[in-house]
DNA sequence: CCGCCGCCCTGCTTGC
DNA sequence: TGCAAGCAGGGCGGCG
């Protein structure tokens, strides 16, 4: 699943390979993933665009696109987006290629078809569901202590809401609960401020750490160039139900909290 | 505004 | 061993 670290790193990757590129084609195979405002043909909008810019909002990737437009990625769980090279095969499951002038093309996979490649006008709101990006200086132990208070929502359903924070998924806020030692099922407005501040700095600390191995692959994530990420080979806690707590020594658990499989130490994580 | 639930999909795991 | 059923999961729309 491709939460924030994976996303910046595929960005990265995007930024370093496609930005100046012209869009000489678009091939739609599965038009429920091609997505354009009302009255607007998706292909024929992007047609002849040429790409200004690749950065990332949450856990979404946002081409900008030379006419002040842009396209909004979401991956979603299996989403992949990866260049490549003119001539080369189409990928399994790949269901929107945008061709580039020079024969190389953007290829956008995704075998649950969940993904999703939004076109938006140039002043259109299309983040403003969004909360504060968390590697951010907006993202202070301040704020987030304000967002807490007088929730009753377990902390970690509130980690993984959008609308708060954007770009942390499951993987992280396992990993940062752990981090901070703090039980995932905590009603936020329980937690004391040394313990907001603990989380807040371990959920820092953990999508710093993911970035620089560049991300986590569990599933299907790879990053723009088709490698995979390192960060699995050092996660404290998501997947690893039965094995040792790298601090105690006790099994790790998985439990089901909103909805979510959740992988936690019940001695260390109070 | 808030929170919960069902839905979208298909690869993989589970169980008989 | 083989096959079918069920699970997993991010975000969104609907609902209370």
């Amino acid at each position: 699943m491709p939460e924030l670290p994976e996303v910046e790193t595929i960005v990265r990757g995007l930024a370093r390979s496609i930005c100046g590129k012209t869009i000489a084609k678009v091939a739609i195979g599965l038009p429920k993933m091609a997505v354009a405002p009302a009255g607007v043909n998706f292909q024929r909008a992007v047609r002849g665009e040429r790409i200004s810019s690749v950065r990332r909002r949450g856990k979404l990737t946002v081409i900008g696109l030379e006419s002040g437009r842009r396209l909004i990625v979401s991956l979603r769980m299996t989403g992949r987006l990866v260049v490549l090279r003119p001539g080369r095969a189409a990928i399994p499951y790949e269901h929107i290629s945008l061709f580039f002038t020079d024969g190389s093309r953007l290829a956008f996979a995704d075998s649950r078809q969940f993904g999703r490649m939004r076109l938006v006008e140039r002043d259109e709101a299309w983040d403003a569901h969004l909360g504060v990006e968390p590697l951010s200086g907006d993202f202070t132990p301040e704020r987030f202590i304000g967002m807490l208070s007088g929730r009753t929502t377990p902390i970690k359903a509130l980690l993984l809401d959008q609308r708060r924070i954007a770009g942390v998924g499951n993987i992280y806020a396992c990993e940062a609960l752990w981090g901070a030692r703090i039980r995932p099922g905590t009603p936020a407005k329980a937690l004391t401020k040394p313990a907001i501040r603990r989380l807040h700095d371990a959920l820092v600390e953990v999508l710093q750490r993911s970035i620089a191995m560049r991300g986590t692959s569990v599933d299907d994530y790879v990053d723009a160039r088709g490698r995979q990420g390192g960060f699995q080979n050092v996660l404290s806690v998501y997947g690893r139900a039965g094995s040792g707590c790298e601090r105690c020594g006790r099994a790790i658990v998985r439990t089901v909290l909103a909805q979510r499989g959740t992988w936690w130490c019940r001695t260390c994580q109070r």
